[in-house]
DNA sequence: CCCTGATTCGC
DNA sequence: GCGAATCAGG
């Protein structure tokens, strides 16, 4: 993936929004997170604004580990092993996705239906790791779409409240809703 | 642990 | 120029 002038100016755009430069690599697509910092500072845009006065960097010199040319790289115990896969439709009739930094508030109080319902952080469809509950809300299609995006807490795909209803035991069933 | 940006350096 | 690996910090 070369760097096209749209891609650049996206990536200038994004950042200057204050989006975080992995959620610009998934907006992007087909970049890394790295290769978004990287190009960033290639483009001496880095510190978006702000004067990161304490920023007196230079710690460490991996120079030796460059030396082992063998891969030594060994291997990150964690699986990488995503599904960045949100072709969130990038046609070209389709139009991109694009933020349009709207207001990221709506806080509906429902009537508390039984138990709790808990408050999605009304996540982007980026920043989803293998720890945020990939709960949808809202239409795929709507610019309203979003994911609950909390902790999953070893229940799997989704928060401790989703993965009761994704996996409604069909006994506890019946109450909920 | 997860995430952030920053830097280095082989390609 | 590019970006993975790495570092450093929250």
């Amino acid at each position: 993936m070369n760097w096209t002038d749209e891609r650049v100016e996206m990536l200038k755009k994004l950042w200057a929004e204050g989006l975080s430069a992995s959620q610009i690599a998934a907006q992007l697509g087909g970049v890394s997170r790295n290769a978004v910092i990287g190009k960033v500072h290639r483009l001496k845009l880095s510190s978006r604004g702000r004067a990161t006065s304490s920023n007196t960097r230079q710690k460490k010199a991996p120079a030796a580990a460059a030396a082992s040319s063998t891969a030594s790289r060994s291997s990150r115990s964690t699986t990488r092993t995503q599904s960045r896969t949100v072709t969130t439709s990038v046609g070209a009739t389709a139009l991109q996705v694009e933020f349009q930094e709207d207001a990221i508030a709506y806080q509906d109080t429902r009537p508390v239906e039984d138990v709790v319902i808990p408050m999605s952080r009304k996540l982007k469809l980026v920043q989803l790791s293998e720890r945020t509950c990939k709960w949808p809300n809202g239409d795929p299609l709507s610019e309203e779409f979003n994911f609950c995006g909390n902790d999953t807490g070893d229940n799997g795909p989704y928060c401790c409240y989703h993965s009761k209803l994704a996996y409604q035991p069909a006994s506890e069933r019946r109450r909920a809703r």
